[in-house]
DNA sequence: ATCTATTTGTACGTATGTATT
DNA sequence: AAATACATACGTACAAATAGA
């Protein structure tokens, strides 16, 4: 409905046209994901248009995640609603080619991952609880080598993200689901974490354990708290690395 | 096309090949934007593949913000760094089937604003205070009409979100743009806002003439319990309304 | 299991538009 | 103004995938 950001480029005419000619469909009919659009047979009579510019139109829409396409009898293009991964890569390309610190990612996870915390206090499913225990035991142990060491930053963040991805506030969630992946990347692609620190496993331990104490007690101001706590302090023992965001595309 | 035709072939296979391919290349090269790619031509020949092929391909990539085409001579694709409105755009269209409340909003604003206040105490040039002490004094007179309320309200979102783009952290700076563009565009496309509130007027310029005095002055812990303040307060005056986020995509 | 109909995917030739020199 | 180099658009033919008979 917005006056949809008219990219006014002389240059692929032509094929935006169509490309926004679809978007505006879309909306107008107030299209639902799974929901067919009309064929390319169909356009390409509707709108006077070629095959090829058609075919181009609605790949562009699909690079964007909003359709995908299957062949054969009933197939066609259907709406399509954007993965939560695309809309990662997506902001991941976005941030490329600046130049985003590690010490800019902590300061978003102090700011939000305590409010994540506090707002599913009480509120984690058992059996993702469960699951969250068993990895924190899992890793009892401080590592033995630089590899298990980077294995268990790797499941730190990931229990960051999938606690994320239950909170209930869609933006929130998106957020700190985004920064987890992005430090995630970094400790794979790059040698992050990689001057070995027995502080940083032993503090992150006792914070996790502690942490799920408070979210399984229903206790939200201890959740957030002791989040807090974590995150400071992870930051503290980063922001030495100063490494600088790695090169992935991830699309 | 000889040998090297993929066993693999899901569907759009080699369009999506080769967009791969040229991500790839890219990264591998080490490419800036502005830094032109092999032309269509060159490709067909290099991937075997037919025109319309890589045409497509590229194509995705350029509706992904990653390439931009020129025709004449000298043309051809070129590496383009992601805009950051066309960010926000991909992100909007991924929040269009997702229901985000204006209270999901607010909760990140609180959790953020209030750091881009400090973080930018004492680091707003002179020319953005100028214009943030102006636009203030424009608005020292309450609302008339509804239409004189809605352009306030955009206007406070605007002073937000350029406040946060003078924000050296990129993805601070982003996000809190990304908020501030969701509530504006609900504001202009919806009737939120729309029970005259007197309360609301007040104290938003209240808050905001405070908030460009703590700036100024340097005072980083006043300009982000200013902030904190003025956003807390917006919020318990917002969430009678309960509104949903528009349907807008923004491709 | 095979065939058939439908619909997208790929190829290629040609013509047109556009910007640089 | 004209030639050049490149993307853009069109049309047709055929290949591949898939649902249904």
């Amino acid at each position: 409905m917005p006056p949809a950001t008219t990219r006014t480029r002389r240059n692929g005419a032509r094929t935006e046209q169509v490309a926004e000619h679809l978007k505006a469909y879309i909306v107008q009919k107030g299209l639902r994901p799974g929901d067919r659009l009309p064929g390319e047979a169909e356009l390409i009579g509707a709108l006077g248009m070629s095959k090829g510019t058609v075919r181009e139109a609605t790949r562009m829409l699909a690079a964007q995640g909003l359709l995908r396409t299957r062949t054969g009898p009933g197939g066609g293009a259907f709406v399509d609603d954007v993965s939560r991964d695309h809309a990662m890569a997506m902001l991941a390309n976005f941030f490329y080619f600046r130049d985003l610190s590690v010490a800019d990612l902590y300061q978003l996870r102090i700011a939000l991952e305590p409010e994540v915390a506090a707002m599913m206090a009480g509120k984690v499913p058992p059996a993702s609880m469960a699951r969250f225990r068993a990895d924190t035991r899992r890793f009892a142990q401080p590592p033995q080598d630089t590899g298990e060491e980077r294995a268990q930053h790797v499941a730190s963040l990931a229990f960051h993200r999938e606690l994320a991805e239950l909170c209930p506030n869609p933006l929130l969630s998106f957020v700190v689901g985004f920064i987890a992946k992005m430090l995630s990347d970094l400790t794979v692609f790059r040698r992050l974490y990689e001057p070995h620190s027995h502080a940083l496993w032993e503090k992150g331990h006792l914070y996790h354990a502690r942490l799920l104490d408070a979210l399984e007690a229903g206790d939200a101001e201890a959740a957030r708290s002791t989040m807090r706590a974590h995150m400071e302090a992870a930051r503290t023992l980063m922001t030495e690395q100063e490494a600088r965001v790695a090169k992935a595309f991830l699309g």
